[in-house]
DNA sequence: ACCTGAACACCGTTCAAGT
DNA sequence: ACCTGAACACCGTTCAAGT
């Protein structure tokens, strides 16, 4: 037995109830261990937690300052991002998402991706919480999705019929619409004062 | 006992521990009540945190259309119900946000803001889903913030140090974006179809 | 009808005892 | 050292019995 093992266990269970309702006892059943094994490897159930989402982000790559313009960075990081976490069907980061040492890295990517397209000092943190505000939330309306047509097939929470389809077109949507505006910005400080 | 008592006291505790963690055992010991009491006014804890939602949202007006031109009516409507959640410390709605009828009317309220500005029928929904997600992820961030701080003095979950004195102004500026955004596209679609 | 004690089927985690 | 059974202090909810 292994943190790691024990980690794609609750993957593995995640799949079919969210990674906040799989149980320590459930999990220990899983791996085919008493339940107090599992103590062994992982002090508690949030830090069973932080390393499921270590795992999911490992692998979220920040690109490379050559990689282009920075929105188009931006684009490719926040879409890898929320990617990795969809991929997971039950994982949601309701709570404690930057106790992970992974979360720190992407956002460290994205402060370094706003610096690099050389805003103000001042407006880093207000562009890096609004990029952050709406990659949580979209999260959570991914996780929402998925657990309502696990219920019944369709019946979504938005009140029109805001269709499943047009979530990763809503996706892309509003963040073009956040990328946008901070582009506005960026011209406008550039053009007030045109040395660096 | 009513409903209405139950509801009050869920919030009372929900200020010093997270609603989602308010134990029926502690909601009656708080009501004074034998626990099985409380499921003659409310069906199970899903029912009875629906309750709650709708007792947050309820006081939260949908700006009438003569209020102002569609963007300010938006600005007004989302931070009164942004205001309205953050009032209760220990609410969240990461999930089941729209069984609740309160939360219907605010969502319907969005959408006929939407309309009345004259968006096309296409980009209604995506304008919807940017501004409920975001919303969402503010509401989270919110909540997450109120928990640090309540922990440890600072030491918040994002890297930089985006400070919990910054968050009004991050709504605003995140908001702003979208709304900018938003804009944008209006005058788009306006000045390539000028009639309607 | 409205109420409620006891019980059921769960939790996460501590602690002491085992090797 | 590593392991783990038993126990503790909880959960939400069902069910049967009370008025």
């Amino acid at each position: 037995l292994s943190e790691d093992e024990i980690v794609t266990a609750a993957l593995e269970l995640s799949a079919s109830t969210p990674l906040e309702r799989v149980s320590m006892r459930a999990l220990a059943a899983r791996l085919g261990v008493p339940v107090m094994t599992i103590y062994n490897y992982v002090p508690n159930k949030a830090a069973l937690h932080e390393l499921v989402q270590n795992r999911i982000l490992a692998d979220v790559v920040v690109p490379t300052t050559d990689a282009g313009p920075w929105d188009e960075r931006m684009r490719v990081l926040q879409r890898e991002a929320r990617a990795a976490v969809a991929r997971h069907v039950g994982v949601r980061f309701a709570s404690g998402i930057a106790e992970s040492a992974e979360a720190t890295r992407l956002a460290d990517g994205v402060l370094d991706i706003l610096a690099s397209a050389g805003f103000e000092p001042d407006d880093i943190p207000l562009a890096f919480t609004a990029l952050f505000t709406f990659m949580l939330g979209q999260v959570e309306v991914d996780a929402m999705t998925r657990a309502a047509s696990a219920d019944r097939p369709v019946d979504l929470q938005m009140p029109t019929g805001v269709d499943p389809p047009v979530l990763d077109e809503a996706f892309e949507y509003g963040f073009d619409l956040l990328l946008a505006g901070l582009a506005a910005k960026l011209d406008h400080s550039r053009s007030r004062s045109p040395r660096r």
